[in-house]
DNA sequence: TTTAAATGTCTCAAATATGAGAAATTGTTC
DNA sequence: GAACAATTTCTCATATTTGAGACATTTAAA
């Protein structure tokens, strides 16, 4: 098997559900290939499955983001190779933003899952703050708005990829340049 | 009645569809303030409450729009204005959006809805364009790209009003700087 | 206050989604 | 090709969602 079966259902899961939340999980199983029996061999139910997905995003994103943040001292390499990881985390970045930021998400500290959220994603939230205490970035924006602004050009960016009106080769330059320039970098 | 019942569902409707794609009438109705019953008696089935948003979505952006595209010659404050007037628009911007462009909607030139939605939003790539081919934004971004763009920068200032992390005083400002910078303006 | 329209309550039938057992089929490995 | 694991197919039972009838209750207007 060229892909593991249980890789693949998740990472179609992440896809459907990313799109549309509430979809059956026979969506699931037809985009991942398999029938809707085996899906649930691997997963119980509908909740196991959405908690595979969050383990899976997690550790994606939070191994890209990290290797990202380390990459460079500098705070603008650190932020723009950030960009490139999170593009390149694709739908498991905006479905894990999405699951901490809407869907009713009651955001808690005490919650682990939260906790590990948190840790990667303020990566984000400190490379700008120093940058804007560096006088590097604007100062008329809010690190909030930024932070916003980060998330909405990735989003942007996979859209753009998945509908295929961009040619992949120059779209992560564009959302550097369009994120940068948008920062007041 | 402060507010019409109808147009209180097709509201609910918009915004909780927007978020939850496959979520039950259930949560529209109570997001309505009405019973499931008193939905069913407006609208028979979902289709014809999905159809009452499109036409909603479509008369609100295409007025706002058009009033934006009309406000002024000058091309910069063309797009200013379109940026702002989706901004009111709010989840009648995304959700239309989504409609035409994921959930494995097909694009049909036949389709006098999917007509009327690139007649309104064909305006933003007209502007941009337009604004191109003057020099007065960058020719290294493609007009799709900065359409993208607009979209994403959309999204994240509705998400940033609804969740409430940015100040709604100065959100619109912060969109068109980051924006007009953003496509090299 | 009476009347009419709108909404809620209770109920039910049909449709769809979910989860799992049992046996048949396919695919892999030795 | 026998043996084993993974997957499919077929089948059910159950749960949830959907749509609507019948009647009570509320609300707005005359």
């Amino acid at each position: 098997m060229l892909q593991d079966t249980q890789q693949k259902i998740i990472d179609s899961a992440i896809i459907i559900f990313n799109d549309d939340f509430s979809a059956p999980i026979e969506k699931v199983a037809d985009r991942a290939e398999v029938t809707r029996r085996t899906l649930h061999r691997y997963f119980g139910e509908r909740k196991d499955l959405l908690l595979a997905c969050q383990l899976e995003m997690q550790k994606t994103c939070r191994a890209g983001m990290l290797t990202a943040f380390e990459s460079s001292p500098d705070l603008l390499v650190k932020l723009e190779q950030m960009l490139y990881a999170c593009i390149d985390c694709g739908s498991k970045y905006s479905f894990l933003n999405k699951l901490h930021n809407q869907q009713g998400h009651i955001h808690d500290h005490e919650n682990e899952e939260c906790v590990k959220y948190d840790h990667s994603f303020g990566l984000i939230t400190t490379v700008i703050s120093g940058l804007q205490e560096e006088g590097l970035v604007s100062r008329q924006l809010t690190v909030e708005w930024m932070t916003s602004l980060f998330t909405g050009i990735i989003r942007s960016t996979i859209d753009a990829l998945t509908s295929g009106t961009v040619a992949s080769a120059s779209i992560k330059k564009f959302a550097w340049f369009s994120f940068s320039k948008g920062i007041g970098a």
